[in-house]
DNA sequence: TAGGTACTAATTGTCAACAATATGCAATGT
DNA sequence: ACATTGCATATTGTTGACAATTAGTACCTA
């Protein structure tokens, strides 16, 4: 009896396919048009636009901006509009503030309770990022370090601290870190810093591990800091608005 | 000419009520019904419903509860529905444990960042509670418990610090305390607490006074575990779900 | 020319109807 | 009695139209 198509069978022929909503297929690609710059920081964002461009109508898209609003890469206002986040050295600073102490926080929390098989996960990514080095595979060096600190915040096992990074800061931070990367080697010395945080952890020095996370940001920052201001006078010198 | 009624002119007559919009004017009213408790830790929420009882269409109510969601006061599945979140014990672990981190930042920024206005307001709001102490005023204790933090918070300087506290974890906070306060003198013990943070932030020992916030939030947590674990277990003793 | 004012156009907020999905229940067969 | 299937109901997802508000523009006045 019945080879016939149930709807489970479906999915064998549109694989992932699955009956998602409209906004998840759409949140991410302009999650990604936003760090990515496509649509500038600081720029005015139209509803109807926005819906037209993938093809769904505005309510949806209204979710989907709110979603953006909760990850800190949109400022809505009532009866205004939404606008993208600013980048700016102010915000910078306090966000990395907050991200510092959020992630040591992680840190040590994952030298008490990583378990082996997160930390096996931890040594075969880092092993990863030392070979892309050599490959310059600078693409993968981004993606990897995401991928190295979400990995450690997972392995803190405290749920609040995993949505108020990963849900709340990270794209933010994944912003100014796409449109203020400077070709430096500093890749070099970060997964250096990255192993020795995984061996801290691996040998359970909870206040160690924090340390070094703690100076690994810091040194993340300045770069990202000395960037922007360049970038930002470099738009001013640009548009001399006022000539007075 | 004409004294004709111009838009503005009508604020006269109906002063606040600007134009504000649905979602605003709702979501504090339904915020504080999950709070109380009027609707219950857990419970379903039904869009329809919920909408006519505040006579609005369902989108306005899909976006509030959106807004809830931010603040960690409900839960979505897609194709599913929206929950009241549920009160466990290992959540409120997480949840302290988060906001015991966070508000130790913003104690040691406040110790120095605090302006001389912000610390007069600071010390007025003491004096009040500890005025309200000796009449018995418990809805201002509690009341003034959050303004306390609040302030504290705000005197932090940090935008995203403050977003992260007081837009993400502080209503769900406010629920786990409505719930779960029992009535013993917690409060004099309290507000004791408080004055010593108060007078750390004042000599701008930043150490001291994030030491004193940390063990003054243990202290709350431990007074909310202990009081959620006598009401889980008198819900399950009344509930006796399967008889084996 | 500067500043303010009525008007128009563009944009956001709200609603009600429709489509897609999940839930509950009765019937059926083993 | 138990699990499974299929249908009817209830609930959520999505849409397009309409209302309310803001932004832009031309015009007028001093």
């Amino acid at each position: 009896m019945g080879q016939a198509l149930s709807p489970q069978d479906l999915s064998e022929f549109t694989p992932q396919e699955k009956s998602i909503t409209l906004v998840e297929q759409v949140l991410v690609q302009i999650q990604t048009s936003i760090i990515k710059g496509e649509l500038p920081a600081g720029s005015k964002i139209n509803e109807q636009a926005l819906a037209e461009k993938y093809g769904i109508s505005r309510g949806p898209t209204r979710e989907a901006l709110q979603l953006l609003e909760r990850q800190r890469l949109v400022v809505r206002v009532p009866h205004i509009g939404a606008r993208v986040a600013a980048l700016t050295v102010e915000e910078l600073n306090d966000l990395y503030e907050l991200r510092s102490t959020l992630e040591v926080m992680a840190c040590e929390l994952a030298a008490k309770r990583i378990t082996e098989e997160q930390l096996n996960n931890l040594w075969q990514l880092l092993e990863r990022q030392e070979a892309a080095l050599n490959d310059g595979d600078s693409y993968f060096q981004q993606e990897g370090d995401v991928d190295f600190h979400y990995q450690i915040i997972r392995a803190s096992g405290n749920r609040h601290l995993q949505e108020t990074l990963i849900g709340g800061l990270y794209h933010l931070l994944r912003m100014y870190r796409y449109q203020c990367t400077n070709n430096s080697r500093r890749p070099v010395r970060a997964i250096a810093e990255h192993r020795r945080i995984v061996e801290a952890i691996a040998q359970r020095d909870a206040e160690l591990a924090g340390l070094l996370m703690r100076r690994h940001i810091e040194q993340g920052r300045q770069n990202t800091e000395q960037r922007l201001k360049q970038l930002q006078a470099q738009t001013l010198a640009a548009k001399p608005q006022n000539v007075c």
